[in-house]
This record gives structure tokens, C-alpha cells and sequence, in this order.
RNA sequence: GCGAUAAUGGUGUAGUCUGGCAGCACAGGAGACUGUGGAUCUCCUAGCCCGGGUUCAAAUCCCGGUUAUCGCC
């Protein structure tokens, strides 16, 4: 299921085996919410190489509902999506306002946002959407605790994530889907080592990482991840949800993390924040106006091939779809441009030197 | 030639009647964005046509000028 073939320092190269295939690791997944990434569809995750995506079974659960996913035969058959598909189980939802939701003990509240209906989220009915959904890589239903929660709020979390995770075992049928554990534990080293200990324990195919990147310092969310890891076996993969920056997933593959999800290249991308092979770059600014170059001479991204800084500065500055699409296009290919470099360094034993490299343009 | 109306950051405008820290949008600059709230957020730069007068205080009231638009000889 899970095999690593190279290794530099902490950093491995594995094979992670899905019933959609096998994909190398580390890699990173761009985010398809609704079963769509925003601007991009399933052809453009197949020019730009992208072989694994996230979607979260949560939202689709609520809309377009999972009567119209089975009805598709499952989520790819659904966006013809041929590549290995996760999908989140909506815990990280309990931080955003328009779910509105609530606490209790054997599950969460969640309004749903589109009919404002309301709905009892357990592991148990998680396991039935995302099951139904039929995603390769299934995570358990956890509970997050904001950032800036006392410990007591995160002492709590990691406990209830720890009962769940439990209860979504036993309900997750579907041998043929994986099923990742995820772990909590705030900011503070010993809860953090406690719940990795407890999901290690536990029969799940993968170790994720939850709870970070929401808001706090850097600092803060490497000593969650450095915490956490030496509890989780080196056989299993690691998975920290929701990063991220070209930095961090460099720093956190040196740890030893294997995958990545996040929506920060893309909506980054939006703001017109492009990634290249020099460091960031503003689109939208005055000194782009007249500049007939591509984002990243370095680049062989559609967009890079076919278009001009001058050209994609006007399309932002008019907040076009298209110029959405094109900037969203150059910095996913450059995730994904980016995770090659970082496993050929690995493969060659140079990761090193190459994060010396990569941090003369991307500082820490 | 006469009359009416107008003039506020780079652009478009609010404020003028009833004097009291000149506001907003876009443009420009610096940041931010991390298990997706589809026109995001924060901060910065930049302005009352000119000259007088009244007043504790003038973008605002008064006088003169300049420019623009409209109307009339």
C-alpha cells in the first residue's frame, strides 16, 4: 500500500497504491471543493500533470448531494476525473461561520449553506458520504479547535477526534478505499504527541495532520508538525492537511511529510500573486503594464507559453474569468513543477542544496 | 459683448444651501491570503482653479480674475 524507494535524511520518496492507481510521494493535491477546482476542470488537472486532487465530501454531501454522485457512479465517473481522488470529511468546516455549526458529543451540527437546513455529522453518516462519494483516500471525521483556543479546547478536540477516529473505523466498510487518520493537538507539544501516538496505534492506512495552518505563526505550525511526527511509523504516509506555501511544503518534506493539500497556490494566484522561478510576483502592479514577457521565462505552463505579463496584468486588473483561469493554471503547474524538483533532489540526495537554493528566492 | 452654470488627489465624484479635522470609488505603492466565502483584507501615497475679503474658523459666505459648457445679442 505504502513503500518508500529512496530516502535524504528525513525526506522519502515513497509509493502510495490507491484502486486509482499509484502515485509517488511527496506530492501535493490542488483542491476540487464541489468535484471542480475554482476556474479549473478535470482536463486542465490532466495537461498540467495533476494526478491527485481533494474534494470535500462534506460540501458535496449538502450540495449537489450524494443521490446525484451515486446517480454518476462516483465522484470520478461524476467529473471524469481519472487521477486518485481524496476527500475531507468537512471537520476543518466547524472554523468557517457560514456552517454555522455546533458541538456535541457524538458528532457536529452543521448548517448547510445552501438551503440552510441543518444536519447531525457523526463519524459513522461521515463515513457513508465519503464512502458513497467513493474517493480513494477517505480521512476521519476530527474536531478542530480554533486557533487561539485555550488547551483545555484543545485537550478536548484531540479527545473527541481519538473517539471518532475509533468510530470511523468500524464504520469504514470499503476495503478498497484508504482510510487516513487524523490527528489534532493545537500547538502544544505533548497534545500533539499524544494524538499522534493514539491515531499511530490505530489500523488506519495513513497518519494526516490536521489543525495547523489556520492562522498561526510559522513557528507555531512547525513545532505542531516536528511534535507530532516521531510518534507516527515510518512505514505509514504523512499527510499535513491544508499547506500550503511553497516553503512550508519544502521545509515539511525535509521533516519527512508525504503529502499536501492547499488552496494557497490557487487563491493566491487569484489575488494575482504568481509563484516563478525568482520568487513571487505581483501581477497586478503598475511596472508589469507594458511588460511583453512571460510570468516566468522558466516556465512551460500554457499560460507561460501563450501569454504576457502585460496581457495577464489586464485580465486581472479587469478581474476576468479568463485571467483567473490563466493565473490559477501557472502557479498549480508550478506546485506541481516544484514537487518534481523536490523528489529528483531527493532521488539524488541534494535536497539540501536545493532548499538553499529554493530559499535565495522564497526566504523563509 | 452679455447672462447662467460649473471648477475638489492621476481619473470620476461627495461635502457647499446651514462655515467647524475634506469622504468615497478606481488608478499608484507596500503587505497579507495555507483540509476554497468567486470581485478578499490591511496599511500607505496623493486634492479644494487663482487673488483678495469677512470670520476665532472658509472647499463652503462675499468681491475680482481665469478656464469650461450652455443660452442670448
Amino acid at each position: 500500500m505504502f513503500k518508500i524507494t529512496a530516502e535524504d535524511g528525513k525526506a522519502r520518496i515513497g509509493k502510495l497504491k490507491t484502486r486509482h492507481g499509484t502515485i509517488e510521494t511527496p506530492f501535493f493535491m490542488p483542491v476540487a471543493t464541489r468535484a471542480v477546482g475554482k476556474y479549473i476542470g478535470a482536463e486542465d488537472y490532466k495537461k498540467m500533470g495533476v494526478t491527485a486532487i481533494i474534494s470535500n465530501s462534506l460540501i458535496l454531501y449538502f450540495n449537489p448531494s450524494l443521490e446525484v454522485i451515486k446517480n454518476a457512479g462516483g465522484i470520478h465517473k461524476f467529473m471524469d476525473f481519472k487521477g486518485i481522488s481524496f476527500t475531507d470529511c468537512g471537520g476543518f468546516q466547524v472554523s468557517r461561520d457560514s456552517f454555522s455549526s455546533k458541538q456535541a458529543k457524538k458528532g457536529i451540527y452543521f448548517k448547510n449553506p445552501y438551503d440552510r437546513s441543518t444536519h447531525f455529522i457523526t463519524p459513522k453518516k461521515s463515513m457513508e458520504i465519503q464512502q458513497t462519494i467513493a474517493s480513494d483516500v477517505a480521512v476521519s471525521f476530527d474536531d478542530m479547535a480554533p486557533y487561539g483556543s485555550d488547551k483545555k479546547r484543545f485537550e478536548k478536540a484531540i479527545e473527541r477526534t481519538h473517539k471518532w477516529a475509533e468510530e470511523s473505523l468500524k464504520y469504514h466498510t470499503d476495503k478498497k478505499q484508504l482510510l487516513f487518520g487524523i490527528s489534532q493537538g493545537g500547538f502544544y507539544k505533548d497534545l500533539r504527541k499524544k494524538s499522534a501516538k493514539f491515531m499511530n496505534n490505530l489500523d488506519f492506512d495513513g497518519i494526516a495532520i490536521g489543525g495547523v495552518a489556520i492562522g498561526e505563526p510559522r513557528k507555531e505550525m512547525y513545532l505542531a508538525v516536528k511534535s507530532a511526527l516521531p510518534y507516527i511509523s515510518k512505514n505509514k504516509p504523512r499527510y499535513v492537511m491544508g499547506v500550503g506555501s511553497p516553503q512550508d511544503i519544502i521545509e515539511m518534506v525535509s521533516l519527512g511529510i508525504d503529502c499536501f493539500d492547499s488552496i494557497f497556490p490557487a487563491r493566491g494566484g487569484r489575488h494575482g500573486t504568481m509563484f516563478t522561478s525568482e520568487g513571487k510576483l505581483d501581477i497586478n502592479k503598475g511596472k508589469y503594464k507594458l511588460d511583453l514577457s512571460p510570468i516566468d521565462k522558466k516556465c512551460d505552463c500554457y499560460t507561460c507559453k501563450n501569454h504576457t505579463r502585460s496581457y495577464i496584468r489586464h485580465l486581472s486588473k479587469l478581474k476576468e474569468p479568463e485571467g483567473m483561469r490563466l493565473k490559477t493554471i501557472h502557479n498549480l503547474q508550478f506546485m506541481m513543477n516544484l514537487m518534481k524538483n523536490i523528489k529528483k533532489a531527493i532521488k539524488n540526495k541534494k535536497l539540501n542544496q536545493f532548499k538553499k537554493e529554493f530559499y535565495k528566492f522564497y526566504p523563509l
